[in-house]
DNA sequence: TATACTTTTTGACAATTGTCAAAAAATGAA
DNA sequence: TTCATTTTTTGACAATTGTCAAAAAGTATA
């Protein structure tokens, strides 16, 4: 879902009033947006640059999401439940983010209810995005995910190490490697 | 997420504007709630019995959703997006079924939009469900996979066939039946 | 109970993917 | 450019999971 142009989800006079909330920062490689073990307060959009969320396992660093222009990123384990988040958000470019606390997003619903429309619609898309994800690993091997995200996101692979994309695929980075020799 | 106790969820006075919506049946085992190639206009809650969302994939049957009582179904690949939908969503026991048109939902929420907010936080507590299962394929493995199933939902074991609950950890029925052999 | 039908398990083997170590290639900074 | 660092590829081998066919176990119904 891109939400570079605002403007095809909410109408413009609320899409302002959204805007107002948002803060934009400019921030340098390698920056965490957010880090593990704490509770995540905010949503990123990524005007310009890349993210990815992702976190340890048994000392294996794995990525869960991955955000370039256009697209939002979170800890979505902590946002809405307020819990300490096992994720890290972490950018992969030099990037100008514009990041709106979802606190302050929520006063705005309950400000002005008409929010809770677009909220919805939102969701409702990123929603149907997950559930296309989870087809992925259950009806496509390892060279058929990789296939279709080259297809879906090709401004992925040469901005993104390999090993990232490799553990967003849910395999490892010799598996990709291999994978992409022989096409 | 369980919808058998809305008031949890939702303001008594909502939810009995939403309850007037829901339309009871009962249904026979194997019955289908919808059939692959059409609209789904439909939101099912299981009151009473199972059912599970399934496609084709090179003739193999691969479920994607299994819902019981107090949960959730749809063809989630065509109800908000209005294409033809790929799922066949089918009971797996004799079944008590509440309908809801999505169209009715919609225009509930247009009149009173006080309602937009329950189901925004519905599709939230949604999406979070789809980031876990998201999860479960990037860092489990097979086994783990299904050890997680039983603590999460046990009560599917008895009550699911063993190929519909392999296809729906991702894998084939008889490596889940060799995982199950030795614990 | 006997029979037909469905579901689950097992065996033999193949294909896919993972692990660990090292080499090669690419990148970035001095 | 040179050197150090990071990223990607490769090799050898192991572990996991899949495929196909058949047997066994379970279930429903006459």
């Amino acid at each position: 879902m891109n939400f570079n142009n605002l403007s095809g989800i909410v109408p413009l006079d609320l899409a302002s009033e959204i805007l107002s909330l948002l803060e934009k920062q400019t921030f340098s490689k390698n920056h965490l947006l957010h880090k593990q073990g704490t509770i995540c307060n905010h949503i990123y959009l990524v005007q310009k640059g890349i993210a990815r969320t992702f976190f340890y396992k048994e000392g294996k660093d794995i990525t869960v999401h991955i955000a370039s222009e256009g697209e939002l990123i979170t800890a979505i384990d902590s946002v809405i439940s307020l819990k300490k988040s096992r994720y890290n958000v972490e950018l992969l470019e030099d990037s100008e983010i514009l990041t709106i606390s979802y606190k302050a997003l929520q006063s705005l619903m309950e400000k002005h209810p008409e929010h809770e429309k677009y909220m919805r619609l939102i969701l409702e898309q990123l929603y149907a995005e997950g559930a296309d994800r989870i087809e992925e690993f259950l009806f496509y091997s390892a060279k058929e995910r990789y296939d279709n995200l080259i297809k879906k996101r090709p401004h992925l692979i040469n901005r993104v190490n390999l090993g990232h994309i490799a553990s967003y695929l849910g395999i490892t980075q010799e598996t990709l490697s291999r994978i992409r020799k022989h096409p």
